[in-house]
DNA sequence: TAGTGGTCTAGACCACCAA
DNA sequence: TGGTGGTCTAGACCACTAC
């Protein structure tokens, strides 16, 4: 028992708004205020579903909300939990750094999972963003970013090929193994939006699909002028967060 | 008849994994093809049922998803549309600037949704960020965002009472008021996550609850080091993106 | 008024996990 | 083996929209 079956009972005051909403509420809230704590197990579905008087459907309906909001995990054939806290990563925006370095730097671990290493045809989008011609290739490296065993991010990078002939020298850090032949970018600019993660995407990263995501897209430049990355990235939208400094640049008085 | 007929043919290749996700797969594919142009309708979920061969219930789950990420808009008692292609803001992350300003530079108008415009006691987590003492009061602004009719974040604006007695005196750029007042702060530091849109924000935003919002959080500084306005907003994840300039200022080599 | 999406039900079978 | 979540069904009623 774990000690929410008030929240379930059946004489609860009804409030208004569909009933897997008032469920969805009255659960988040009892996590919120910590009368469920992390790690905790809800009762089955089943179960909740007899104690509220309600479907099983309806109950699911509930829970899939807390899912997506990251509150609570469910493992089939075991049960569903209270999410752990995640401790969230913080990235600076300013240097211009690789994940590896930056992780490393405050000493984390992080790891590849390689879903793909080699040298490939540019997609278009590719050519436009490199500067590249069609006739030219890159080296692709994909991979899954995993930090102490929790996955922060799956990663699509091309590096035009004449940068980067042999991508499986990559395996931490590349802009270690680019900085190594004397191309290091010095310049980059990267692009944060929101996007809800794919089912393909949602079991790499180890999170239910449909949660929220970050999208990155980083161009990285050589000190010549020449685009030497193209990164896309998916991040896990509850582990990681950017931080920028912004400072007031132009002295313009409002009027 | 919306031409997308073959798509549900009850013959058609049975791939592997669960119906609504190869239901999901075959409509997503359609609509990135452009079989189904923006503002098409897709047939009545009955009649997708039917066609396919599907029960509703399976297919409204299929169709969920294109919401999420989305791809389609359901409006109740009319239809499911294909959703047109947003035009997405950017906003460049190096210049301190406001919203309002930011967009009235790009000829963009930006109205204001007010939901709370007054002074309150601080919440504990708006004592702490902006330094101020439990018995201290704040303005507090909460407004939805709104450019060329489309909602494009909800904000939540906590300004030392000292510094904005009359938080009714803002009405769109609240740089300006405070740049008026000799207030303009001068640094900030904004931390950017993504975060899956609860049920009352998503009504506010106008999508669908549980699609991916930007969560910003800002605090910004005087050059008197007094932190002058903490700021807490969910902008939509389809709208809305921040593009930074990193810069290698660290020269150091790898090795 | 007819048709749409939104909600809800009761019941079934499956795949997986732990004892 | 028994219990869990994952999928799927057939059918119902409601609220809203368009006509």
């Amino acid at each position: 028992m774990t000690g929410i079956a008030p929240l379930f009972s059946a004489d609860h005051q009804r409030g208004t708004g569909p009933l897997y909403l008032q469920l969805h509420r009255q659960i988040a809230d009892a996590i919120r205020r910590g009368d469920l704590a992390p790690g905790a197990s809800l009762p089955p579905e089943r179960e909740m579903a007899a104690m509220a008087g309600l479907s099983r459907v309806t109950v699911r309906k509930a829970v899939e909300g807390l899912v997506q909001e990251g509150l609570v995990i469910q493992k089939r054939g075991s049960g569903t939990f209270v999410a752990p806290r995640v401790e969230r990563m913080e990235q600076v925006l300013s240097v211009l750094t690789s994940l590896t370095e930056d992780m490393t730097r405050r000493g984390r671990e992080v790891r590849s999972l390689w879903l793909s290493r080699c040298l490939d045809d540019p997609a278009p989008e590719e050519c436009a963003r490199l500067g590249l011609d069609t006739r030219s290739r890159v080296a692709r490296l994909e991979r899954v970013r995993i930090s102490e065993g929790l996955p922060l991010a799956v990663e699509h990078t091309a590096i035009p090929a004449a940068f980067l002939p042999d991508p499986t020298q990559v395996d931490g850090s590349l802009y270690a193994v680019l900085g190594k032949a004397g191309l290091r970018p010095v310049r980059a600019v990267q692009r944060i939006s929101a996007e809800s993660v794919g089912p393909a995407e949602a079991g790499l990263l180890q999170v239910a699909p449909g949660s929220a995501g970050l999208r990155i897209e980083r161009i990285a430049w050589l000190s010549s002028g020449q685009a030497v990355e193209f990164t896309r990235s998916l991040y896990r939208g509850d582990a990681y967060d950017f931080a920028v400094d912004l400072k007031l640049s132009t002295e313009r008085d409002e009027t």
